[in-house]
DNA sequence: GACAACGCTG
DNA sequence: CAGCGTTGTC
């Protein structure tokens, strides 16, 4: 089974893109979406139907929205934390940023983390209470799991967790993405029993998955790796490849992500 | 000699198509463009310029702005109502709607005549005044010029001077571009001694050269002739054609008016 | 740098 | 329906 995560940036400025992709890539049983930026009444459901897949999508206008894209169809689709949680969460669940659904006993968490813009800002606060938020919500999912868990949870973190993930490391805490209450907060997430399945093939630095367009730092490789697939252990053991592919990020009018793909036995 | 006369809504949208206009009518002398929106140190002259053609720009962004584009240099350039009538036009000259100059002893003056909104907005007052201060404009042109007169007027006029000009003039007088008081504004211009060259060669009705976006008027040809060639009456004895180029207007990605070209022997 | 929304104009 | 500019976001 592989299963892919990209954050598109607008899913119908790169429609063409990504169903190009599909067709490229059939061997991909779920494409996990973030930024869709559309509400659910404007999503090209058909471009994704006509090539033969099924859609889960909970989308918002302009700003974050994630969806599925699946082979075949998922069972227990949830979106947003409440579904889960079932308490009033305030302005946490606001946003559209997670939607979860179960593929052949694995069950999979597509998350759009939030931005955090400036360290000084409400948007970081927002950041660090919505990755607590998640802790609590993937607490319950593990509890509710037949034990072993099979989780797999995936998206645009947009968080860093070490520093060979980063091209330019040096002045870290001073921006968002890698500060150490970011990384703080996530690996409390992790801590719940999810392992980084990039660097199970993978030990070296230079390997990223999002590029700013500002600095045109593809061109150079300055990327960082924000964008990954985190597995329960007993998901962990079963991966056989996990592989970030550029080329999509080599086409004009790119998103600036662009797609990681792991592999399940 | 050849002069073409086109709203192109936007140059640099309209670049390609333009330019490609240009290379397929070698035989056009001069290219007189309205709306062209965008301020002079933006203009894509380089476009121009590399294809061998001089550029005399008036731009202004967002709205109006017009531009010529010449096979020969052109002299006596002026821009504005107030070079010619040199006194203070208030708001009438603060929009960049007109340009002159002249070719092979023509004067040329090529306008964008604002649209009027519709019958009760200050704009619609507006249109009328404006047109009153070109009657004036031309008046000290034709008095400045030899005789016999010499003087081509072209552009978007935002009147349809005939009933035959419109493909539905039912209503004519509830909407602008046709009421009676507009085209008398424009009449007391043409009263001057102008006349419309189309109307040399073709007596017949729909004939357009501007379709709304909006109706999809175009593939019922529910269209407006409201782009003109007005002559003296020494030029227009020497006009030997006059045609509507409707092939742009059937591109992708179209402008909503198309070229008029006008041959003077 | 790129995307989407909104307001304005035609 | 299509253009531009502005704002907000990342």
């Amino acid at each position: 089974m592989q299963i892919t995560t990209w954050n598109v940036n607008s899913v119908r400025t790169r429609l063409e893109q990504v169903t190009n992709w599909l067709k490229t890539h059939p061997e991909v049983d779920l494409l996990c979406l973030q930024e869709t930026k559309v509400i659910d009444a404007d999503f090209p459901q058909a471009a994704f139907t006509e090539l033969g897949y099924h859609t889960y999508i909970y989308g918002q206008k302009s700003y974050n929205g994630v969806a599925m894209i699946s082979r075949q169809p998922l069972s227990d689709v949830q979106m947003g934390f409440t579904a889960v949680l079932e308490r009033d969460l305030g302005d946490l669940d606001e946003q559209r940023r997670l939607i979860t659904g179960v593929i052949d006993q694995v069950r999979i968490v597509n998350m759009y983390v939030p931005n955090g813009s400036s360290l000084d800002s409400d948007k970081y606060d927002y950041k660090l209470r919505w990755l607590e938020t998640l802790r609590q919500y993937l607490k319950i999912l593990l509890d509710q799991d037949d034990e072993p868990s099979q989780i797999l949870i995936c998206g645009d973190f947009n968080v860093a967790v070490e520093d060979i993930d980063i091209h330019n490391p040096a002045k870290r805490e001073t921006k968002v993405m890698a500060t150490d209450a970011e990384r703080e907060a996530l690996q409390a997430v992790l801590d719940l029993g999810f392992k980084d399945v990039f660097r199970k093939f993978t030990q070296s630095g230079g390997h990223y998955s999002w590029w700013d367009y500002r600095t045109g730092g593809f061109q150079r490789n300055q990327g960082w790796r924000i964008d990954y697939h985190f597995l329960t252990e007993a998901l962990y053991d079963r991966a056989i490849a996990c592989t970030i592919d550029i080329e999509p990020r080599k086409l004009p009018q790119p998103s600036d992500h662009t797609p990681v793909i792991v592999e399940i036995s």
